[in-house]
DNA sequence: GCTATACTGTTGTATATACAATAGCAAAGA
DNA sequence: TCTTTGCTATTGTATATACAACAGTATAGC
């Protein structure tokens, strides 16, 4: 392993242990150039790399700092469905149907790799904008992972964001389909008439394992998903 | 500007303009530095973030070329039906329903930057997966940047592949909504039941303007949409 | 108390140099 | 003809140095 590598690695490790949590001061270029008995080319390389890859931002004249997670969720659109009201200035609330929990079922013990009908959390939350239902989010999460699931007060804070903050994600794989609602859902989002809907299913995983299988519905008549990318880096605007 | 930047700017715009096509050599480290008045480091960041951003590609003992354009969508799935049967090992077919020229409605004039009324091409292709429908593909396309869209045949190579032979696409906008399908788009698919399709609009643009706005239809029934991603970085393997 | 100034630490850009590792090719030799 | 050998061009890693640009703080002066 080349030396800048080990650098990386060292700081790679405290991130990811939550040794240095989010905004923690990282050591000077000049510092870890002390620390490992390198140049501080070679320190600044290590920590470019990482700056590059979105663990840490920099800042000339202030130092080096670990990188909030949202902004990199912000990367590949996790989408945070509190966040895309507020965001379109509207008013989100958020009401628990429910908090318990359950056994765990042949297929979920599997995708979260908990012991068959062993207790796992399952909680249904309905999302309103402006005082219309457009989500319902069906979540189990793995109880060894995340204890204290159930005493959260989720009515201010979404799921997704306390998970974020107990454990730090690592991954995440999401599946889209269209489906028709059945009854129970029809209720929760208030719909009088069966109306084709967007099914998302998230997993989330942190380094310990799967977090959360998630499955957020959103009536097709409410709720677009949108998103953007370009191929080539966009040319750098010019400055004056 | 800086002086990487500068010459990072150079390539990129042999790049962009098609001078350079995919794998043609760019100029080595020392090259630059001549060319340029710079030493090798200067020019040698130019090339590396260049690789690093997936416009190049960089061996040791060989050079440094651009990069094939398929690893940069690889990156951020843009879809192709065809592609992804494909890989599921199943055999893909396709039969063009509609392609014609007609006049452009102001909405789609506004999406395309041409006049109204001013002929676009227009495509409707459905895809087989063993012979059972799995996408209506309804396609404008610019007839600007495109003009002999209306003579390819697009049993063998899909639109898409085709406009990414011959414009080199540099952004892509999507939405993602649930539907229900109309009288038309049941009879392509082969529905006898109305049933929630996954309905994705697509447009791609290259640097001249907005070649193409697509909608891909899709039954729910027989199609998800997959994704995977990882927010940190993963950690080196450890080579020995 | 407030402001201007200077100082220090940090990141950003740029250079010159050295050596290592690899790919490709040419020349020498069997 | 085929293989080996060595050379050259190229990228990869690492170092030492210099100066610029900026943030934050301490200090001096009012």
């Amino acid at each position: 392993m080349t030396k800048y590598e080990s650098i990386k690695e060292h700081i790679y490790q405290k991130i990811e242990s939550g040794e240095w949590p989010e905004y923690h001061s990282v050591s000077s270029e000049n510092a870890l150039a002390n620390q490992f008995h390198v140049s501080r080319m070679t320190a600044r390389r290590a920590l470019q790399e990482l700056c590059d890859e979105g663990l840490v931002t920099r800042t000339r004249g202030s130092g080096t700092f670990v990188a909030p997670l949202k902004s990199q969720s912000a990367l590949l659109t996790i989408r945070n469905i509190a966040d895309e009201i507020r965001m379109r200035q509207h008013q989100h609330s958020a009401r628990v149907v429910k908090m318990e929990k359950v056994p765990a079922y042949p297929a979920l013990a599997t995708f979260l790799h908990v012991p068959i009908d062993s207790d796992v959390w399952h909680s249904v939350i309905v999302h309103y904008e402006n005082g219309q239902p457009v989500q319902v989010e069906d979540r189990y999460v793995n109880p060894r992972l995340v204890p204290d699931y159930g005493d959260q007060d989720f009515s201010e804070h979404t799921p997704h964001e306390y998970l974020c903050e107990v454990t730090p994600l690592t991954e995440a794989s999401h599946q889209i389909e269209a489906m028709a609602p059945d009854q129970q859902l029809m209720k929760w989002l208030q719909l009088n008439e069966p109306e084709p809907c967007l099914q998302i299913h998230r997993r989330t995983w942190c380094r310990d394992g799967v977090v959360s299988q998630a499955t957020l519905t959103h009536p097709g008549s409410r709720f677009r998903l949108g998103g953007h990318m370009t191929f080539r880096a966009p040319r750098k605007k010019v400055e004056e």
